[in-house]
RNA sequence: GGCGAGUUGGUGAAGUGGCUUAACACACUGCCCUUUCACGGCAGCAUUCACGGAUUCGAAUUCCGUACUCGUCACCA
């Protein structure tokens, strides 16, 4: 084709696009930013589905631009219009903003570099293939899917390479009267590019994470425009990322193979490239195998699962550093007052393999940072989850508030504070003795816990000498006098000594005493628990418990 | 099948030629502390870094081969 038929099919193909590539890129100005600032940005397809997985993508994008005053835009790839579900792309806004990933700039924020959304920038990508066209660097190819399926399962017999390349892309040559043929009788048609790659020759992608990889060049004619005029993926990521001055490209390894092909198209075009940062996948362990976390098969993987089960958005953050840079746990146990945000993430300290997302480790990440938190912020906090998730609890709590914040406090001041919650969830486990409306339900169901004798005696006594303004001394004096009469040892080690003097020693009176106030066997400090439900009520619950 | 990546304990992993008889953390086990449980403290938990070979005075760390696992080869991203 000459380059008078050249134009004239670009006008044929794009007769609507008027602007030029130079008008475009003036409206897209280089950023002004402070030497080493990093532009990242987090571009999920709204599917109607946010995993973790999806979520380390926003942490990382955000983070790495946040350490270096850079910039962390949203931007929405919808270009897959067959996939396309209804409320995605809040859910997607929503799902950053329950962990404050917020991006200060994007298809919600909005900016300077928009439109953020990828089905509104239909024009910009159109403007680029018609000057690739005009070029000779692209063509329309109409070549139906029957006799790709034919193509690709001739290859695959012959085990070559397979894609639409070499002597495959037949329409590759097609003389400006044959397309316009198709054009009349209203032929489909992509548009591809023009290969210009060779087998032979090899290109290294210099990977911040995985350092250099070599591979070969894109010898295929990639579809770049798809039937509906949209753009495919790795057109769309290539004109935008160099529109909006991208300078980190930070996504899942799974796109490294197709690497070769962004890279050819950015020398097509004469663009200048960004960096890459490839991250493993997380995984997840099924029948002994590890495979990367999918969306479909592991609901308990969506970040609504988080939220519904309460487990803290710090928590997962906490957890998802660690897995980022492992040498963030030890520094974070050094600097326990400190943010995730003062810690230097690098690229190079992340995994390479993948990972395993471990639950186990997130449970214990999130009973540390509750135990940091002062009782006042978890009452607050969890107060929002309940009144979203469990209003009758969300009742109870506002009703007593000052008794619940006291129950919190107990054993939380000072160096050792308890781990006994780790998801908002659990603060109604833990808690729920402390409120009658849960206590007085049902006595078998309240005193399920308890297996061992009873002694009815020990408690009757207990309930007589109980005075609640006692000290801490004076109250575990009590008890032991209380034990020594009763032919209980006062301590575990006199107790240990001679077990067959004692009919038990004074523990045995404080599980007791514990069991009949709270029907549980574990609790924070007894002594406050007495203290904050007060005399009269725990006369009542002995008695309620005895009789 | 082609191409690419990965392979250190129950788990996440540190480690880039001698400081490693493999850090740290989670889990597990035991002991101690303690008014029970928890918390906390101490100790134990891979003589060994997928396997085979090579280089070297010396290798988890370099090289070659094998195996396995994962990813990718769409008008999906």
């Amino acid at each position: 084709m000459t380059d008078i038929e050249r134009n004239s099919l670009a006008e044929l193909l794009f007769p609507n696009i008027t602007a030029t590539r130079e008008e475009i890129e003036s409206k897209y100005p280089e950023r002004t930013l402070t030497e080493g600032a990093k532009v990242t940005r987090f571009a999920p397809s709204p599917t109607g589905f946010m995993h973790v997985g999806n979520l380390e993508s926003a942490f990382l994008d955000y983070i790495f631009a946040k350490q270096s005053n850079g910039v962390f835009y949203l931007r929405l790839e919808d270009t897959d219009q067959e996939r396309y579900v209804e409320g995605a792309s809040s859910l997607v806004k929503e799902s950053l903003e329950t962990f404050s990933i917020i991006p200060t700039e994007g298809a919600f924020a909005g900016g300077a570099y928009g439109p953020y959304i990828q089905s509104e920038r239909k024009e910009i990508y159109q403007t680029y293939i018609k000057d690739l066209i005009k070029q000779g660097l692209a063509y329309p190819c109409f070549m139906t899917k029957e006799e790709l399926q034919e193509i690709r399962e001739g290859q695959e017999l012959r085990k070559e390479a397979i894609g639409i390349y070499g002597h495959y892309a037949v329409d590759r040559d097609l003389s400006l009267e044959e397309i316009k043929a198709h054009l009349e009788k209203n032929d489909d048609y992509v548009i591809r590019i023009r290969s210009n790659g060779d087998l032979n020759k090899q290109v290294v992608l210099h990977d911040l994470i995985k350092g250099d990889i070599t591979l070969p060049e894109n010898i295929i004619d990639e579809v770049i425009m798809k039937k509906d005029g949209l753009p495919t993926y790795h057109f769309a990521h290539v004109i935008d990322d160099h529109l909006m001055h991208t300078t980190v490209v930070i996504r899942g390894d799974e796109w490294i193979p197709s690497y070769p092909k962004h890279l050819q198209f950015c020398q097509m075009l004469g663009f200048k490239m960004w960096k890459y940062a490839h991250y493993a996948p997380l995984t997840k362990k099924e029948n002994g195998n590890t495979r990367k976390l999918s969306k479909r098969k592991d609901p308990e993987f969506s970040v609504s699962y988080y939220k519904e089960a309460g487990i803290p958005s710090e928590g997962v953050k906490l957890f998802l550093s660690t897995i980022i840079n492992t040498n963030f746990e030890e520094w974070y146990l050094q600097n326990p007052d400190k943010s995730y945000l003062d810690f230097p993430f690098s690229f190079k300290k992340m995994p390479t393999g993948g990972t395993l997302f471990d639950t186990e480790k997130l449970n214990n990440i999130c009973r540390t940072y509750f135990s940091r938190l002062k009782a006042q912020t978890i009452y607050e906090d969890s107060l929002k989850y309940y009144e979203e998730y469990d209003p009758d609890f969300f009742q109870v709590m506002t009703k007593n508030k000052d008794r619940l914040i006291s129950f919190l406090d107990i054993e939380r001041s000072g160096k050792r504070p308890r781990k006994d919650i780790a998801t908002y969830n659990d603060v109604k486990l833990e808690s729920l003795y402390m409120f009658d409306e849960y206590f007085y339900k049902d006595k078998e169901d309240t005193y399920k816990e308890i297996s061992r004798n009873v002694d009815t005696d020990i408690l009757t006594k207990y309930m007589a000498i109980y005075d609640e303004n006692d000290t801490n001394d004076e109250w575990y004096t009590k008890i032991q006098n209380l034990a020594i009469e009763n032919n209980y040892a006062p301590s575990t080690k006199e107790y240990k000594a001679n077990p067959e003097n004692y009919k038990g020693h004074i523990g045995d009176i404080c599980e007791q005493v514990r069991h009949a106030i709270t029907g549980k066997k574990e609790t924070p400090n007894l002594y406050n628990i007495l203290k904050i439900l007060g005399k009269e009520e725990v006369t009542r619950r002995i008695q309620f418990f005895i009789s």
